[in-house]
DNA sequence: CAGTGAGCGAGCTTCCGCTTGACTT
């Protein structure tokens, strides 16, 4: 009997099932060995020479591993077709021994992929396994030196690193840019004509700011006679997105479902282990053969030949970095209905239906209208009309989003009724902040952290106190904004947007052979150790911005009140710490009644761990808790 | 369900990326 070794325990189910019982085939469940959390581990005077050593909960795992790899005849190691994955398979080679064992890749689960790869394996690619090593190496410097760092010159337990601190900069930088913001004031002038029926356009290219010059041009329009000048068709298409990545699932849940990251990635957790879809954790749209094959005969069979285009539709992969050691998210069979699955299955479903489908067609129509009075104006009306829905026909749209607007036929030169002019006081507003969906798409463009750790990154920043979410939307906190200024003092490179875009260039670069990780890693290393030493002499502790509240210290009589961000969350003391010890409790109010003893108030809460509750105020009177939000009710169809 | 901040200096915190459960305040 041989072996196959894999990392997903379902990946290795649906192997076991299509393979017979001719393979036994097991799961590292991730990575086997890792550098211990409690140092260092790495030898920075000796070749920066990694302690990898087995992971302590793996432990039955490798058990596990060795025991069938003792009774296989040939052992494949078939771990993911990427930089992590092939030190996954070295190091269980490490464990099973190399006489047996072979590494081969597939990067779509399906019979004739894995027989292929089968069929052509090969030995470890030690380069690749460097790689890694570089990578592992890098980020356990960085952070291992950076947190140790902050604690001295800010504050205990905070951390910093490669992927956490710049996106807690994207942050800041955004909270910086609403906060000197300054509205500018524009008028909008809407002209209602008539010809057979009355449509409306807007003037254009005007720079009207303020209240007097509005009314000049309104007074102005009014005295104005209106020609069209002329008017434009065109036909538009528009193409289906491609099939969902982690990054564009998670977006899409957190658009439409309102749903966190961590949350979309459990449901979607739950329809791989079900077997319902493919693997959710993937950088690729690519789709495998087959499953093209199976949605075409089904748009054929369910919407007709003119909903199938000529030829399948391939989608390149956008992101650089992407390693695409898996296939885009897809339902597994989407013969099986959405119907009483869940939203987020419905979802991945129409959206890979719709990838494979004919473009929807609109037709476009532009009016150019002159007004001609004191000056001359010109004004504009466009709309597009729905020809054919195509893909939109699984994926229709909703409400008032983007509604096509229907204009009357009207001619070139011909004269327009004047029915009324409506102009409007607008300002322009300050650029949005971040929401999950709209950080996931930054960091995947930036090509910061990957898809298993984009949910994870989120947690992170919210449990330091970076920052916090409120109504979906990300705020930087005084720590978040206080350790962002010192390491951008202090350590611009490494909180560079593009710092990881060139670490990847890098590890590709030790991938391909051409470079030595331990070079790379020195030249990396002695620039940056000199300057840990010189920030650890030189530069002095940073204080934490406080918030007044606006209330005397009920204690000393003298010192303000302050919001202050401790290890357990916000609390309010005296400014005249530390001579004034006085401390209160920070209470956020819901704004409702508790439901069980009707007599306290909701307040929110926060676990040790960072995660939001609701509990009652009387506590521990009242014993009254809930992770939902109160008076909302249990969505059905997500929970297993 | 009390604590947090500063600094004193016991012993501790910390990274990113790969995978699932166990378990919840």
């Amino acid at each position: 009997m041989d072996l196959i070794i894999v990392e997903s325990p379902t990946k290795a189910r649906t192997l076991s099932k299509f393979l017979g019982g001719d393979f036994a085939v097991e799961a590292t469940m991730g990575h086997i060995k890792d550098l211990p959390k409690s140092k260092l581990s790495v030898d920075v005077e000796n070749n920066f020479l990694p302690d990898y050593v087995s992971v302590e909960k793996k432990a039955d795992v490798i058990k596990k591993l060795e025991k069938e790899a003792k009774k296989a005849k040939n052992i494949f190691l078939a771990t993911d077709p990427d930089r992590e994955g092939e030190a996954i398979a070295k190091h269980v080679e490490e464990i099973v021994g190399k006489e047996k064992s072979q590494r081969i890749v597939f990067h779509e689960i399906t019979k004739e992929a894995v027989e292929e790869a089968i069929a052509s394996p090969r030995k470890i690619d030690e380069n690749l396994v460097d790689a890694q090593t570089s990578r592992r190496v890098l980020d356990r410097l960085v952070g291992y030196n950076l947190s140790p760092l902050l604690w001295k010159k800010v504050r205990r337990g905070l951390s910093a690193g490669r992927v956490q601190s710049v996106t807690v900069r994207l942050i800041v930088e955004r909270e910086r840019e609403i906060e000197k913001f300054r509205p500018s004031e524009y008028w909008q002038i809407f002209v209602t004509v008539k010809s057979k029926k009355e449509f409306v356009v807007e003037l254009l290219k005007t720079e009207v700011s303020n209240k007097k010059r509005a009314d000049e041009v309104v007074t102005d329009l009014k005295n104005s006679g209106y020609i069209v000048l002329d008017v434009k068709k065109r036909e538009v298409r528009k193409n289906p997105y491609p099939p969902f990545t982690t990054s564009t699932m998670t977006q899409a849940g957190a658009r439409l479902f309102g749903w966190s990251a961590k949350r979309t990635m459990s449901v979607a957790q739950g329809l791989y282990e079900e077997g319902l879809i493919t693997y959710h954790r993937t950088d690729s749209t690519n789709i495998a053969q087959v499953a093209i094959s199976k949605a075409r005969e089904f748009i054929k069979k369910e919407y007709g030949d003119s909903y199938l285009p000529g030829a399948a539709r391939a989608y390149k992969t956008k992101s650089k970095v992407a390693q695409e050691a898996h296939e885009a998210i897809r339902p597994t069979d989407m013969n099986k209905k959405p119907d009483g699955i869940n939203k987020l299955y419905d979802l991945i479903w129409k959206r890979f239906i719709a990838c494979q489908m004919e473009a929807s067609v609109y037709d476009e129509t532009t009016i150019n209208v002159e007004a001609q009075g004191k000056n001359k104006y010109l004004l504009r009306a466009s709309g597009q009309i729905m020809r054919f829905d195509g893909w939109r026909k699984v994926m229709p749209l909703k409400g008032m989003e983007d509604t096509p607007k229907e204009l009357p036929e009207v001619v070139k030169g011909e004269s327009l009724d004047l029915i009324k002019i409506d102009s409007t006081q607008k300002f322009t507003e300050p650029p949005a902040r971040f929401n999950e969906a709209s950080l996931i798409k930054t960091l995947e463009k930036l090509g910061i952290g990957r898809p298993s750790t984009y949910a994870p990154i989120i947690t992170t920043i919210q449990i330091r106190q970076y920052v916090e979410k409120k109504e979906g939307k990300f705020f930087a906190t005084s720590v978040g904004m206080a350790v962002t200024d010192f390491l951008v003092n202090n350590f611009k490179e490494i909180v560079d947007y593009k710092f990881t875009a060139e670490m990847e260039n890098d590890l590709d670069n030790i991938a391909n052979g051409e470079r030595k990780w331990q070079v790379e890693m020195k030249s990396f290393w002695d620039p940056f150790k000199k300057k840990l030493d010189s920030v650890t002499k030189d530069s002095k502790r940073v204080a934490i911005p406080t918030e007044k509240i606006g209330r005397k210290c009920p204690d000393c009589k003298d010192g303000e009140l302050v919001i202050r961000i401790g290890r357990f969350g916000k609390f309010i003391s005296c400014s005249n710490f530390p001579e004034c010890k006085h401390t209160e409790k920070y209470i956020e109010k819901f704004g409702m009644k508790c439901p069980d003893c009707k007599e306290g108030e909701i307040i929110i809460k926060r676990t040790g761990r960072g995660r939001h509750f609701f509990g009652c105020s009387r506590y521990p009177d009242c014993k009254w808790a809930s992770w939902r939000k109160p008076g909302k009710e249990k969505e059905d169809g997500e929970e297993k």
